[in-house]
RNA sequence: GGGCGCUUAGCUCAGUUGGCUAGAGCAUCUCGUUUACACCGAGAGGGUCGGGGGUUCGAGUCCCUCAGCGCCCA
């Protein structure tokens, strides 16, 4: 930048077009910011860190406007926090989403190919799946660039890059050593579809219609009195095959009371459209109690007493037992036990020590436990086993019942509970840790509510189960091997610690009991009494390999993804190296997320930054609204309601979009989004509303032009071939214009630039007007620094909205045109429009980034230096200005006041002249009645009344007298009139009168009502009080003068 | 079943610790193309703040209750 020119010359106004072309200017400034390397930070000890990581977005598809918030917000601290001064970091990435993403590749190559995982084998799929990736990954980043988030690109990092992957075996082994880390069996959530285990939090219920079966089973040996038979109620009947006994309560006189108790008491505090039902809950209780009590009590005593039962079909005998479980209240009161199929029956078996039978294959098929049911589906199996109880006449009921099937949330399949061997995560402590730093506040979590569910969750401390029978992940680094017995085992630990490659840096072994604790069981199954379990640090292919030629095998299944989100905050930067990275920028500072995965990724963040630096990850959680359809529903790819945030860009430009998303971010609300296709036809451009029915349509056909236009979904060539019918919401349409108004009033500046010099300002030399803009910037930068800071986004959004276009351009620049036109007054109009200009850009800057930038850079070129007091050159890129820092001492609320008194001078003029329906361009005279002071103060500023509203002031004081024919305004203790010899609309001006009469009145008795309450005077604050008697006086002379103006006018 | 949130203008939403006549944008109506901007300007109409009850001098705001909607957990 040159600093010899002290003058500039003003543009040609062709130069400037009167729309921001935000297309051209948004690639241009991107491509500036990322070759001035303003988005990379390296560790400056000179400089406090700011660091956010980005919650990686998974590679499973393209961005949605969920994203768009989330990154939005999280690129306005970034862009703020560079411009205090901070050295900001943003730190990028995606994250491989293990299952999710198989899954999709899986059903891509099925539907395509006909083919499926196992028909390609583990490297091809990989390979495929990174295949996938690469292609994500790369649109991914490409709509975060276009969204203008300032990210460090140069540190990138993907879940399952090298780095990522040296963060996870170095945890995985830490834990492990820890002991934190075990195998065990435990009953899982199975995905028959995908084979493998999923966690509770990918299982969703689905209420669905199903059946309750009863059936008999014959009880063995009966003795006198005893019934033959014992009735139990299943909905899912052939899970019978795995049944090891039948559980009855162990008191249901007293269970049955317990229920009958609690309804009373729910039938205490019923609403009246309750109480019918739980009146009928009770009767019904105590016939139950009357009819069955007896039998339960009996079949109880038959279980103390050891009566065994036979399971029809598999003819095995198995035990009549007492157990809580079994709810006298419900069905027959007793209930079958199937500890390897049910999640309650598992507890049952546990405490009862019964035998756990599993039937299951892992692709859901039977095995050969059930005998001829062998490899038949479980719906198969239903069937059969229903007939062939039927033909037993052991079927007693079927009846209707509406049941909540879980089903995984990636497959859509119904999971099966499913006894296996899984990895673990010991959560006791861990989770402790992660509790007392939310608990002190060491991390913030807002909104505060937010860290009720976090401390809730963590507080249950169940183990987390790690592993997952897929492809695509983080391998588990456990080399294992059976030992059958005790001295096998000693002797393989000795020969894998007598190793060459071995050292205890690096390796540590674990033995692992069989979970099968019975010895004859064990022999019979063939299970060893234990397994060695060598965990190896890092890749370390010598021991690797010398562990494999001894005969350890290697685990096949990989960590579930959250392990290794659960390290971003500290792997993305390098751990466990000790780089300057970490050193510098850990802890970061603020974690910008939305609610569903407080658990499941911010908890174990917590958990994991603890555990592995001794330090808490982030100070601060901000967890933001999400963005829900027009149906109210939250945007997801599944659903298909998701919006592609180029869709917004391409139609309104990113700005608008950012400008969009964090004004819908308050506090409390989630926002609701109704969406339009938009008919691609040039002729037509008809809005078509997305529904449930369309939003998933890959072509959809508008009714207006009767032409199909295609969705985001096409994939097939004749749906690609049509044009894209973009998604567009007139919710940005306001930001749009905001930007457009934004341009043209820093066009307006440049084009009245000629001849502009900087120069210092003498305070005395400030008009009015001049230190009214002042004055309100002052207030509006505190304000927007301080919503930022506490992540009140909508709230900074809303101040600089309101200021910009009702301050800056309605008053400000409108007022400046009338001192534009006096050449003495032009210099210094210039100088104060410019650093108010300058001011506001740096402002609007962290939110709209690309406009202001645009327009900072255009300003340079005519007015390179400016300043209020001194002067300064500005910088070369706005990204890199300083964020403002406004003298306290250019705030006056006396200077506010009186603007405020010529804004209601111009308002009152206004509403007549539209009233009166004065044609824009008829000047009128007026004059105002006030007291002296008033008049001085208005003063300054009579000239502007007549650019602005074609009212010439022709006096203004105590002595001031209406004139023959006027319109008559009275507020603020003031009175105005205007002349309207020979114009008048008498009867519009006493429509206005009348009302304005009408609503005066009402206030009045309003008020008169207040201060007649003794209690009002002698409680409410005295200055509360003073304000409403001066309202009321107010009130009262603005009534009179109207009173008298319409009698005047009636004549 | 438990927890959290929401209900304010036709629509989408603001409304800090209770206190001036409840705000904004869009939509609607009237007027307007005066050289920054019609993605604009000037003005207007539109709300018994979901229903009921309570606390208070005073409630959109606090408490209770009913109704409806949404999310999370079981």
């Amino acid at each position: 930048m040159t600093t010899e020119s002290k003058t500039a010359t003003a543009p040609d106004p062709a130069d400037i077009p009167s729309r921001f072309d935000f297309e051209t200017a948004e690639k241009e400034i991107y491509a500036d910011w990322l070759s001035g390397g303003w988005f990379h930070t390296e560790p400056d000890s000179t400089k406090k860190p700011y660091t956010i990581v980005i919650p990686p977005p998974n590679v499973t598809g393209a961005l949605h406007l969920g994203h768009a918030l989330n990154n939005t917000l999280q690129d306005i601290m970034i862009r703020l926090k560079r411009m205090q001064g901070f050295n900001a970091l943003w730190m990028p990435g995606t994250d491989h989403a293990g299952i999710a993403t198989q899954a999709r590749v899986e059903k891509r190559i099925k539907d395509q190919e006909k083919k499926t995982r196992h028909d390609l084998g583990r490297e091809e799929l990989v390979r495929r799946i990174f295949e996938w990736k690469e292609q994500y990954e790369a649109r991914i980043l490409g709509q975060l660039k276009q969204m203008g988030c300032s990210c460090d690109w140069d540190r990138t990092r993907f879940t399952l890059d090298d780095v990522c992957a040296r963060a996870v075996r170095h945890t995985f082994f830490d834990l492990f050593k820890k002991s934190y880390i075990y195998r065990g069996k435990r009953l899982v959530n199975w995905d028959t579809y995908l084979g493998t285990t999923v966690s509770d939090d990918e299982v969703e219920n689905k209420p669905v219609k199903g059946n309750f079966w009863h059936f008999m089973y014959p009880v063995i040996d009966p003795k006198p009195g005893e019934p033959p038979h014992v009735t139990v109620a299943t909905t899912r009947p052939e899970t019978m095959l795995g049944d090891t006994a039948v559980a009855v309560h162990p008191d249901p006189a007293a269970a049955l009371s317990k229920v009958e108790s609690e309804l009373k008491e729910k039938l205490k505090k019923a609403a009246a459209s309750e109480i019918e039902g739980v009146e009928q809950q009770i009767e019904a209780l105590q016939t139950r109690r009357t009819e069955m009590l007896a039998s339960l009590e009996q079949l109880r005593d038959m279980a103390n007493d050891g009566r065994m039962l036979m399971l029809p079909l598999m003819d095995r005998p198995i035990p009549l037992v007492t157990d809580v479980w079994a709810k006298p209240e419900l069905g027959s009161g007793c209930v079958k036990i199937t500890p390897a199929h049910d999640p309650n029956d598992y507890e049952v078996g546990k405490r009862a020590d019964l035998p756990m039978v599993n039937i299951m294959n892992a692709d859901g098929t039977l095995n050969a436990e059930t005998g001829k049911y062998q490899s038949l589906s479980m719906k198969q199996a239903r069937k059969k086993v229903v007939g062939d109880l039927e033909a037993l006449g052991l079927l007693k009921d079927i009846e209707d019942r509406d049941i909540e099937l879980p089903v995984s949330d990636r497959s859509g399949t119904p999971i099966e509970p499913y006894l296996t061997d899984q990895w673990f995560v010991k959560m006791n402590t861990l989770a402790q840790s992660a509790m007392d730093v939310v608990a002190s506040k060491e991390v913030k979590i807002s909104p505060e509510r937010y860290a009720k569910g976090y401390l809730s969750w963590l507080g249950e401390k169940r183990d987390w189960p790690i592993s997952r029978q897929l492809w695509w992940g983080h391998q588990i680094p456990v080399w294992s091997i059976p030992c059958p017995t005790q001295s096998d085992c000693d002797a393989m630990r000795d020969k894998v610690t007598g190793l060459s490659a071995y050292s205890d840096d690096i390796a540590v072994v674990e033995i692992e009991a069989s979970s099968e604790t019975d010895p004859k069981k064990r022999k019979q199954l063939g299970l060893p009494d234990f397994t060695l379990h060598v965990c190896v640090q890092d890749e370390s292919e010598e021991l690797e390999k010398a562990l494999q030629e001894i005969g350890l095998v290697r685990e096949e299944d990989v960590l579930d993804t959250w392990f290794s989100s659960a390290l971003w905050p500290h792997s993305t930067l390098g751990w466990p190296e000790k780089t300057p990275e970490l050193k510098h920028f850990y802890p970061t500072s603020a974690l910008i997320t939305s609610r569903d995965i407080i658990t499941l990724w911010v908890a174990r963040m917590v958990i994991m930054g603890l555990n592995n630096l001794g330090q808490i990850p982030f100070d601060s959680v901000f967890i933001h609204p999400k963005i829900l359809d027009g149906n109210g529903e939250t945007m997801s790819k599944s659903k298909g309601n998701g919006i592609d945030p180029l869709d917004v860009i391409d139609n309104f430009g990113a700005d608008a979009l950012r400008f969009g998303m964090a004004d819908l971010t308050t506090e409390t609300q989630d926002v609701r989004l109704p969406v339009k296709y938009e008919c691609p036809n040039e002729q037509c451009k008809h809005q078509i509303v997305q529904t449930v029915k369309n939003r998933t349509l890959a072509r959809v056909g508008c009714p207006k032009c009767n032409k199909e236009f295609s969705t985001q979904w096409a994939e097939k060539e004749e749906d690609l071939a049509l044009p894209r019918g973009p998604v567009t919401s007139e919710r940005f349409e306001v930001a749009r214009n905001f930007t457009n108004k934004l341009w043209n009033a820093s066009r307006f500046a440049m084009l009245n630039l000629e001849g502009y010099s900087a120069a210092p300002i003498n305070e005395a030399d400030l008009t009015v007007e001049d230190r009214w803009i002042l004055s309100r910037l002052v207030t509006v930068s505190n304000n927007v620094t301080e919503s930022l800071e506490n992540y009140r986004y909508a709230q900074a959004t809303r101040e600089l909205y309101d200021f910009a276009w009702d301050n800056f351009c309605s008053f400000f620049v409108e007022i400046l045109k009338d001192r534009f036109a006096n050449p003495d007054l032009r210099p210094h109009a210039q100088r104060v429009l410019v650093f108010a200009l300058d001011q506001l850009l740096r402002l609007l800057h962290p939110v709209m980034p690309f406009v202001t930038e645009a327009i900072w850079q255009q300003l340079n070129r005519f007015a390179p230096e400016r300043g209020l007091e001194s002067v300064q050159n500005a910088t070369d890129c706005l990204i890199g200005a300083q964020w403002p820092q406004l003298e306290a001492k250019w705030y006056s609320a006396d200077i506010e006041t009186q603007f405020a008194r010529f804004q209601s001078a111009l308002g009152s003029l206004r509403e007549i002249r539209s009233r009166q329906n004065l044609p824009p361009k008829k000047e009128v005279k007026f004059s105002i009645g006030c007291d002296q002071a008033y008049a001085d103060s208005l003063s300054p500023m009579a000239s502007y009344f007549k650019s602005m509203a074609a009212a010439e002031l022709t006096g203004m004081g105590p002595d001031v007298q209406p004139p023959e024919t006027n319109a008559t305004v009275a507020s603020d203790g003031i009175e105005i009139f205007v002349d309207l010899e020979g114009l008048i609309d008498k009867a519009a001006e006493i429509k206005r009168l009348e009302k304005e009469e009408k609503k005066a009145e009402g206030n009045i008795i309003g008020k008169e009502k207040k201060l007649s309450n003794e209690k009002f005077v002698s409680s409410a604050p005295p200055e509360i009080v003073q304000r409403e008697r001066d309202s009321l006086a107010q009130l009262k002379e603005q009534l009179a003068t109207v009173k008298a103006s319409l009698k005047k006018l009636r004549g």
